[in-house]
Order: structure tokens, then C-alpha cells, then sequence
DNA sequence: TATTATCATCGAAACGTTTCGATATTATTA
DNA sequence: TAATAATATCGAAACGTTTCGATGATAATA
């Protein structure tokens, strides 16, 4: 087939090792051999084969990428835009991505990803919630693994995510600044690690401006289904408006849920943002061209990806030292969902 | 590291190639020794190297999929669900699929995706719009590949295609068994060949009800811009409002163009479908949850992304054959669109 | 100058499979 | 019964790397 190391090494006349030793730039060569070899290891665009690298240093030289099926296929492309990030990332350590979808529930062993029992991967990155019975499988198998927008309490992992309450407490402050203070809070279940998280950012922000009985009072709140959807954020805005028909803001807990509350405040011919402004969070694709632009808050998926291969590239170099979380900054974007009155 | 073949010849009393002959099924070995190492092998849980095999076998068991970067993080999840077809069917033929993306430019040979020049996979799934350079590089390279709704005419290759052209046909005629006869047709660029083709289809049906004076009236038809996009969708249907205020129907060459559609039609306080019907097409997963919900047409992504990975497997095992162009059926869906007034 | 440390290169083993012959056994045919 | 064919098993080579230890050459030190 291709070309081999012994084939470089011939033409160059030196011996494998050598020609070994100048790819991996371990040990010693002189300058003058490792030109000429790297002379030739260009003028034939050599690469080593994998297989034989991988069977030899007992490493697959991949990265198990697992996604639940409903996160994966849903419309926003967020965590599609993670799973970039990482395969970004990967190409720096020459380490390709085996994406794997899981359902919500799963035999173990049997049903999970093929590539962990059959040794294909040197390591995990699972992005967004899965049964956490495959996360405690695969902590028990020790295989090095970062969690994305997850956490297993139980268990001490690395993770990735993304700061919720700050974004929150940032929506809140931006609102407070408009000389708001009736500001309601839309979507999902509490008991949903994320939006729990945006929920108590909200209340502490809450709290810090002198809003507290608001942010005590749960007409203000919508948070009792299960799923995000824009279905959620019009049954949630209609419920809100049903106790407080003078709530001035509702903050969404994602896009998704934000433009259901648009499409219900068109609905029932009120004006976004003069009678009512809504504010989302994720800054996912669509919400800068709804009607109005939605205010939300940017979620840098890309970066989340990048952040999750190199944590997990350096628990597998280096294994041994303490878990980390890291908490990825979010940041404020104002559109016209949230602007002044009369601007 | 874990257990290998030769563990399990030891404990079974055979040689290794006895063992790999079970595992295969190639070759000769008896039903006694075959259950013998078959029980010996269940109970170690013991799965053959893959770098080893890759080694000696001299295949990757990899495939590529590449698609556009712009495809895959459009919010329809289109290409998203073919990828998963694609990874389903790879289950079975215990090969990996390895994802890159692409931009809309790229250099030859430096940008392509890295497995291709490394060498690292069997085969290549192109799902939508790529380079055509990248198409015409690999094809020059002898990879096997199947497009996937995507056509590169001076090259012959396998190809999986949608019936665009069956599909607006499908549209056409549920709108005229409705009594309509005013068919306007809304998005993207002529010159793209899913968008053509379905034009076509539109066009061609027209005909075929007695309605080729419309068919042939660009009135009717706004197909210049260069991205679909629910803005797009806004902006045609206006254009065709301008010339033809009594348009009874509109047919979207896509569901994002369809959802601008329906909100332009309530931003000028018209009823859908009472005084104009929309029709989409894809069935994207919004598209059920639009007000109203949006007549479509089907396009089975995932079952599009398991053809694909058969008949590239088939080119891979079985090079010598004509190449073949699989057309996938798809299917009309009547929702709240389209139906009848009064109905 | 003799000894040791550093630098440079190489040969050979090892990684875990598959597969080609070789060999041995059994069944079939002449 | 002898020759051939089919069945069953195995040993060893091969796949293309990396890395360990050996060997020399050169530089630094005593």
C-alpha cells in the first residue's frame, strides 16, 4: 500500500528508530539527520499509520463523544456546536471524535456506546444529561471522562459548564438598570440542574436589588414541565399573566422557551418590548432574527467543546491529579426583545 | 491491558488462529472446539483489537462524513438525523464514523479533512453542498464515497437522493384537489439542485393539471436569493403579494422558508389557510409546531444516512460495480396548512 | 590521560491480530 | 485398498510502528 517508515528510513539511510525519533521529536538527533530525513518524510507526504501507532502504544487515539438523541436532534444546534468545538480542538492532538447517541434509558451494559466496551476510545466527553447509570458505569470502568452541561452529584468528575447564575443575575441587573422590577421567570422543571441554577441566579439577583418578595412570590414563576419547549413558554407567560397582568418582564430560561412567550404576547396583541420585554438565554442561532430580536445570553458552545477535549486530553496524559470543574463565562446580549421604552 | 486472543487459545486449549477462525466464521473448525471457544471467549468478554485487526487487515474501519460547517449548524437538524442513520447502520458493519466539517472555501490538499490524507478511513459519506474541489480531489484519490443530496455532475459517484421532484409534485396536487389554482413558489437560488429540482416538480405538475400558464409566470415564482431563510420566505411572499394580491397558495421550497411565509402572512393580518395556504417541505422537527402547523413533505433523513452507509460499505467490499444513484421516497403531510376552508 | 557524561544511531523485540501453508485426520472416490 | 478430497488444526510470518538497551562517538571532567 502507502509509504512506510521502513521506506523513509531506507531512502534517508538511516535506521526506523531514527526516523521514529525525528516525527516524535523524542530523544536524541542531530540537527543534520533530522533535516535530511524530514526532507524526505515531506517529499513523500509520509504519515505514520495509525493502527500500527495505536497497537503499540495501546492508545485508540479517540474520543468517545456521547449525546443524548433528544439533545442531539433538537433544533437549537447546541450541542451540535459543542461537538464541534471538540472535534476542533481534537485535530491538535491528532485525536479523531466517535459520536454516539444514547437514549433516556439504557441497558447496561448491553445498549451503551459500542466503542466502550470494545476499548475504541481513550477517553469520554458526554455532553448534556444521560441516565446516570452510564455515567456511573463508565467511573467504575475508570475511564477518563469530562461531563458537559451535566453534573452527577454522586460522583467526582470533571465537568464543564457554563456559568447559569451569573447569566442570570446579568438578565436581572440589565432589567433593574431599565428601572424594571416586575420580572417573571419561564420554563421547565426546578429540578433540572441548568435551569435550577438560571432560576437561583434570578432569585439572588432578585434579592440583591431589593426584589426579594418577587422573587419569593411564585405567581412570578412557571416552572412545572418537564421539557423546554416554546409550547412551555406560552403556557408560562399565560399563567404568569393570569396572577399578574402587569408583570413587566419575563425571563426565559432558554431561546426556546423565549419564543413561545413572543409568539404568545403577539397572540394576544401586546407589544414586545414596549408592554412586556422577554429575555432569553443560549443564544442560539435563531434568536437574533425573531420579532423583535431576542435579548439573551451567549453561551460560548464552541469554546465549552474546546475547554471539555483539553480537559480531558490532560486527565489522560496526566491522570492522577484532582477533579476539576470548570465554569465557562456567559455573557449579556442586548437586543430589541429588552430595549428601553421609547428607544 | 486487557485480555487477547492468545489468552483465550491458552484457556481454550487451541491455537489462536482457531479462535480467530471462530471469530470470523471463516475457514473450518468444528462445532465442539467452535462452542468451546465460543463459551471461552463470552465468558472473558473478550473483543478483539481493533488497531491489530486494522494492522494486518490494512483497513481503517473508519468512515468520513463530511459536511459543510454552515449545514450542520443550521437549526433543522437535517443533516444532524442523516449523520445518525449513518452511525445506526455503522453499528452494523462494526465500523466508526469519523465527522469533519468543511468550509465553503477551502485549500487543496491542506484544509480537507485530515483523515482523508492520513488515511484513515475507508470511505466517505459528502452529505450536502461541499467544495466541489474536495468532491473532485477524493474522487481523483480513488476513496470510495456516496454523496448524500448532493450532485457533482462531471464526476460519476454514488449518490442518495431525495425526490425532490415527486415531492412538490405531491404538494401541487393535494393543493388543486383543494380546488386552488394560484401556486406561487418561494426560495433560495434556481441554481441550487435540490431547490431546481423541486421547482421543477412544481412546475412540471402545474402543467399536468392544466395550470402551465402559472407555472410559467414568474410572477408567481421568487427564486433569487442565495440562502433560504424564514427572511427569505418574508421577502418572496411579499414580492409575489405585489404582483398577485389573490394568490391562493404559496409552496416553500423548504420548511424554514415556509415559517417566514406564515409569519409574514399574520404580520399583514391575512389567515392561514383560510385566505392563503403554505406548504414547506423536509418536515423538519419545527415544523409540526408552527401556527399553524405546516403542510410538508417527509424526507426520511435518518433511513437517507443508513442508505448511504449500505451502499458505500457495498462500494467498499465490492469495488468493480456501476456507480448508483438511490432516489428516496418521500411523502406528502397535510396539516393545519392547508386544509380545506371551513374544515 | 583516563574516566565519565552527553549525544547520536541502530537493531530487535513487542503490540494483537489475520492468513498462508503445512500437517494430520477423516471421508469419499476410483 | 490406494488415491484423492474435504475437514480440522496449528505454526509462523506479516502488518507498521515505538521503545528499550546496546554501541559508538564526542565532549566534559577529574
Amino acid at each position: 500500500m502507502g509509504i512506510t517508515i521502513k521506506d523513509i528510513a531506507k531512502i534517508a539511510g538511516v535506521s526506523t528508530s531514527t526516523v521514529s525519533l525525528v516525527i516524535s521529536g523524542k530523544g536524541y538527533v542531530s540537527e543534520t539527520t533530522r533535516e535530511k530525513v524530514q526532507v524526505v518524510i515531506d517529499e513523500y507526504n509520509y504519515k505514520p499509520s495509525r493502527s500500527a501507532q495505536q497497537l503499540v502504544s495501546q492508545c485508540s487515539g479517540n474520543i468517545g463523544f456521547i449525546i443524548s438523541d433528544i439533545h442531539l436532534s433538537r433544533s437549537e444546534a447546541f450541542y451540535t456546536r459543542i461537538l464541534l468545538g471538540a472535534e476542533l480542538e481534537a485535530r491538535n492532538y491528532n485525536m479523531y471524535i466517535l459520536l454516539s447517541t444514547v437514549g433516556d434509558k439504557i441497558d447496561i451494559p448491553a445498549g451503551i456506546p459500542r466503542f466502550i466496551n470494545s476499548q475504541d476510545v481513550d477517553g469520554l466527553i458526554i455532553a448534556g444529561s444521560v441516565p446516570v447509570a452510564l455515567v456511573e458505569y463508565v467511573h467504575k470502568l475508570r475511564i477518563p471522562t469530562v461531563l458537559i452541561d451535566f453534573k452527577v452529584s454522586q460522583t467526582n468528575m470533571d465537568a464543564v459548564l457554563m456559568d447559569n447564575r451569573d447569566g442570570a443575575q446579568q438578565i436581572v441587573k440589565h432589567l433593574v438598570d431599565l428601572n424594571i422590577s416586575k420580572i417573571g421567570f419561564v420554563g421547565g422543571s426546578y429540578y433540572h440542574p441548568s435551569i435550577k441554577e438560571r432560576f437561583e441566579g434570578y432569585q439572588t439577583a432578585m434579592v440583591l436589588h431589593g426584589l426579594g418578595a418577587i422573587a419569593q412570590n411564585s405567581d412570578y414563576h412557571y416552572l412545572i414541565e418537564y421539557e423546554t419547549s416554546p409550547e412551555c413558554g406560552q403556557r408560562g407567560l399565560l399563567k404568569i399573566l393570569e396572577k399578574i397582568p402587569d408583570v413587566e418582564a419575563v425571563i426565559c430560561v432558554n431561546d426556546t422557551t423565549a419564543t413561545g412567550c413572543l409568539q404568545y404576547v403577539e397572540s394576544i396583541n401586546k407589544k414586545v418590548p414596549e408592554e412586556i420585554k422577554i429575555a432569553g438565554f443560549d443564544n442560539v442561532n435563531f434568536s437574533a432574527i425573531t420579532h423583535p430580536p431576542l435579548t439573551t445570553v451567549n453561551v460560548p458552545k464552541v469554546q465549552m467543546g474546546v475547554e471539555a477535549l483539553k480537559l480531558l486530553m490532560d486527565r489522560i496524559n496526566n491522570g492522577q491529579q484532582v477533579h476539576q470543574t470548570r465554569l465557562i463565562p456567559v455573557e449579556l446580549i442586548v437586543r430589541g426583545s429588552t430595549v428601553k421604552n421609547g428607544s
